[in-house]
DNA sequence: AATCGATTGAAACGCTTGTTTGATTTCCAC
DNA sequence: GTGGAAATCAAACAAGCGTTTCAATCGATT
């Protein structure tokens, strides 16, 4: 019998036999697609699969649903994405490279952009009380490693502020393509978003970029055009 | 007595005799602040000194409303913020740094931030009809002069598909800023993002990154650390 | 002063929202 | 089985929403 009711289950491959976890899920979802206001508890319960009562029964109320729901699927993403660890002499370049890559790909979702992130950036952008949690648990260690590989990278020769700021000029050029990814994609010649805006292209560009700013790879302009003091000379 | 009933009228500075354009005006305000869903036209209209009729009689319904606000505040904003024009001979690195620095003052909002910028900027994240016309009038103009000037600092050197990357890498660092600043003001220590982070000095840094990017400036790190190659040598 | 379209106003409409109710079913220890 | 708490359900609740109505008012033209 355990069998039988077990088999009816796995109706998707993901949903749950538990019904908080199963609204959980479908809130996160209809969340971040619609945005807090727009969602309804009416769609979030259809969606899961159980009753309108249930949200007010688990969570008390819509606002502490939402609440949970950004914390729950900030963990189930911290747990797919481990933090990347490299074998001791791996060249900060590489780490680089390798860092910029995972969080394009964390961003942009690999095959299919998750609806984690997307929830997770609508806290960014607009902070709840959920967004604290969000920063100190997921982005603030992040952050940490991305600072550790460019004051690798400098030879620990920049102040912490200045290395910061080359940190936060790193997760811009990302930040980009993923909250404003459709108007990137207006501005491009139609079908070159395919092919130069792919996440492994901009990692690499994002990568290349930033070591010809700190001057361990070679600049994107060849060299010779003298105008290294331009910024001083007002014509 | 035309005297005495224009004088009462000047409540807020700019308030505007016309009620269409009052309304107009609030609606740009509770919209961007609240978004679409959460503001509300009864708000809009109490802010706007008009009945909540007023709306459907002027615009037919609410998206249109939001449609028409949007269009509003992006022509407002460009009417006070022209397009930066150089004299003949102004050297390529000092039009970058005017160039990132204009368009942050206008992000950022030297003294105040604007309430046009956070409405233009919602429909960036999450683009609705008029977020075309916004690209077409606004973003791609202004990106097609930092493409010129990219073009010029790296000597026509570049496919154009380089330089659009380029473009939007320096667009990305200081979208952060605007779109996550709450979040970057967490990341860094209390007080120094008052210091480090006002539109002045991210646009030198923004400035500096790039041009060392570029190759026409000093990289950040001092040189000798000879890890050009660092890339293909795995130790 | 009278007229008539344009504008404004207070009130109500229908609908959807989040939330609650109270009865019903399910589950499990005894 | 049986009792009793836990969980589920259909239904209804009050409140707020966008929208509509229609009478009152304004303002320029005749």
């Amino acid at each position: 019998m355990s069998h039988h009711t077990r088999s009816k289950l796995p109706d998707s491959a993901a949903e749950s036999r538990d019904p908080r976890e199963r609204i959980l899920l479908a809130a996160g979802r209809e969340f971040a697609e619609r945005g807090y206001e727009a969602a309804t508890i009416r769609d979030i319960c259809t969606a899961a699969g159980a009753n309108v009562a249930a949200v007010n029964y688990y969570f008390g109320d819509k606002h502490r649903l939402y609440i949970e729901s950004v914390k729950h699927a900030h963990e189930a993403r911290l747990r797919q994405v481990p933090q990347p660890e490299w074998a001791p002499g791996t060249p900060a370049a590489q780490k680089l490279r390798d860092f910029v890559g995972s969080m394009l790909d964390r961003m942009l979702g690999g095959d299919q952009p998750p609806w984690q992130v997307r929830l997770m950036m609508r806290e960014l952008l607009q902070p709840t009380e959920a967004c604290r949690e969000l920063v100190e648990d997921y982005i603030r260690p992040h952050f940490g490693i991305l600072l550790g590989v460019l004051d690798e990278l400098t030879g620990s020769a920049l102040p912490e502020s200045e290395v910061r700021r080359l940190g936060l000029s790193i997760i811009g050029q990302c930040f980009l393509y993923r909250a404003a990814g459709d108007v990137v994609a207006m501005l491009v010649p139609g079908g070159e978003n395919d092919v130069y805006h792919t996440p492994q292209a901009i990692a690499d560009h994002v990568t290349r970029f930033t070591l010809a700013a700190i001057g361990v790879a070679e600049p994107f302009a060849p060299p010779g055009l003298g105008t290294v003091s331009a910024l001083e000379s007002p014509r």
